[in-house]
DNA sequence: AGACGTTTGTGAACACGCGCACAAAGTCAC
DNA sequence: GTGACTTTGTGCGCGTGTTCACAAACGTCT
């Protein structure tokens, strides 16, 4: 409310698109500690991670200044600052809200419980699987989402339901302290200040590459309906004009 | 090669940027649509989307002038200029590569099927799963990639395979005349220019929600290993020092 | 027909991020 | 110890993206 800006800006100087890159360098990082690798250069790391060595260097320096000149980065003690940059040296709780295909599929991704992430509770509103084991845990029921949360401590809540129950779900972490969540569901949630939303949307990134993909191909206006004479605007007096191709159904769920 | 700046910029006119809110666009006008909504203005729309309303008039403004000053826009009208430009007006087809979890919930995802996009092909080098029916596909051997590919026609391809072998079978889907690629594996794929390719990775998304988490906490520094003698940077000649608490193994597989 | 309120489309200022290029700082060889 | 070489850290210019604010355009009401 009192900030200068508008949002959580440079509050203590790690730019966003600076911190969006650490993890992707943590994990060349770790991919060269398993070969074995104790030093590496700006440029080498670079190519690891695919980007610009310049930028690597910048934005390393953002987190101090860790490498040698004529030499380089040391491997294992870069790990170790970003990873205490990053937040993680300590474990933070996961709860998965939402147990169908992807929410099952989550609850064993490796790559949570391997970095720091211990994902403590499933839960579902589905009778069918509440009480099921999956991943070692047992699913429980949506009613005891406060419960749970306050239970465990849980931090980070990660929304993997349909579109319909998202937004819901999402107030009700909020009210029982989660200040992150990761949300898969597609819809936009609207959360009160002070809490971090990301999102991954799965349908948007194939709709982003089949743009391009068009592109490369001569641009729209290949298909055949092109034409839509743009009518009077009425405001729902007249009937409904037909469809063009491709507006089909609204998507509804997550999980098929 | 001969680009004047170095990518696909501008190449007839629509900004990156301007792109990747499309689609949330577009389903925030699916919703409208479906509650009957005929007409909107940028300003209830932008809500919807949550962004502001000058960005989403400036990015509609990149397709035409679609919009009734006055008034706002047609639902309907919309939806089918930003499906045309999206290229969702035609059907791409996709072949999913990797069938463990993750792969498995992604055939099962209704956002793919409804919006143009069909799942062609399942594929998997696990002779476990090979042949099984998924999603009302039979899975199909790895080895078969080239043949399927050319078969149905695919262009674009889903990597959902462990990190370790996810370049190797981009490169073969790139050869066999794959223009895009959607990749789900935690690493970075090489790919020569003209081939795009779009990451989506969960474990990151985690890791910068983490450190948001910890800021609001206090910054780093909070854990009991905060000072790690850097050390006389030698080569591989003195005993590794002891490793702090989180640098643990590295994450290899995008599946458990 | 004309005045009024509403909303689009966009010019202009601003903020942000990227990459080049180079000085500073360190190592290594002798 | 000195010189040559390597690599970091960063100042600077540029392009992209975001936001404000407003004139032009449209519908509506009298």
């Amino acid at each position: 409310m009192t900030r200068r800006h508008n949002r959580t800006r440079a509050e203590r100087g790690i730019p966003e698109a600076t911190v969006a890159r650490l993890p992707v360098y943590l994990r060349a990082l770790h991919s060269l500690q398993e070969r074995g690798v104790v030093t590496v250069s700006s440029e080498e790391l670079a190519a690891a991670a695919g980007v610009n060595s310049a930028k690597l260097r910048k934005d390393l320096s953002h987190l101090g200044s860790y490498g040698t000149r004529g030499v380089g980065y040391e491997v294992d003690y870069l790990i170790y600052q970003i990873s205490r940059e990053l937040g993680l040296t300590q474990d933070w709780v996961v709860a998965i809200i939402g147990v169908g295909n992807l929410g099952r599929a989550l609850a064993g991704y490796g790559g949570f419980a391997s970095r720091g992430f211990r994902v403590a509770a499933l839960l579902d509103a589905d009778p069918a699987v509440v009480g099921a084991e999956i991943a070692g845990l047992t699913v429980r029921h949506i009613d005891e989402l406060e419960r749970v949360i306050d239970e465990h401590g849980v931090s980070i809540a990660v929304i993997a339901t349909p579109a319909s129950a998202a937004q819901a779900l999402c107030d009700r972490v909020v009210a029982a302290g989660v200040t992150s969540v990761l949300n898969f569901a597609p819809v936009v949630l609207s959360v009160p200040e002070g809490v971090e939303v990301r999102k991954v949307d799965l349908s948007i990134e194939l709709q982003i590459l089949a743009f391009h993909e068009q592109r490369k191909a001569g641009g729209p206006g290949e298909s055949a309906a092109d034409d839509w004479s743009k009518g009077l605007s009425g405001h729902g007096d007249g009937p409904r004009r037909e469809r063009p191709p491709g507006t089909s159904e609204y998507i509804e769920a997550v999980e098929a």
